[in-house]
DNA sequence: TTCTCATTTCAAATTTTCTTAAAATGTCCT
DNA sequence: AGGACATTTTAAGAAAATTTGAAATGAGAA
């Protein structure tokens, strides 16, 4: 993951709502929820949760498909491993985080 | 590391000029650098480098200390070590983001 | 087709964040 | 004390993000 994804990535978890519902999506696994089931969960209007759903979105951090009248939204591992990686790399160099190895 | 605090920590790293203020540091290394340097290596207004120095300085992600007249601001490992296993913990459950795993 | 339901799109209002320049603070030097 | 330098503080305006509600889209059921 390159800088300008990682600060997408960034961007997109940086808010309160938005981290909840990549939380939301990251336990529940990869069936996934349907986005008016995300929206009563949290509490929130459907427009936004559609705001903030396509937010994570645009970041690779959620995927998105529909299931017939109803879209659903599921965690995005890949890009969340690639910040994980961008951070570790970019942001702990001089072994001061190094309690933190790859092993796969 | 808990919610509030990662969410103030993604929120510090989520911008591209504090995202290069922190990237400077961590290159730097424990000698950090002084705000002057800092603002001159990155074209920023002295002002404006102080804003955001602030804003990961309130995210832990950034420690000061004067030397003489000039502030000299170094990067937080801690506070990083404590977003990354936040992320790891929080947003990879199901081994989904197995790849990475502590070992200190 | 027509009626619902689930969700998104759109536009306006609001709130938050960022930038800028000027003034203030703190330190060192003479 | 007085002057110069490094940085911060403050206040104002500019820009970006967020919320809201109403209207539009897309899909299934009658």
């Amino acid at each position: 993951m390159d800088s300008p994804n990682a600060l997408q990535a960034l961007a997109a978890l940086a808010h309160e709502t938005r981290l909840a519902i990549f939380r939301l999506l990251v336990e529940t696994g990869p069936d996934g929820l349907p986005a008016g089931v995300i929206a009563e969960r949290l509490a929130i209007a459907p427009s936004s949760l559609t705001f903030h759903v396509q937010h994570l979105h645009r970041a690779g951090l959620v995927t998105q498909s529909r299931a017939g009248r109803q879209l659903i939204y599921v965690a995005g591992f890949a890009a969340m491993n690639g910040l994980i990686a961008y951070l570790t790399e970019n942001c702990c160099q001089g072994a001061a985080c190094a309690p933190l190895q790859r092993s796969a």
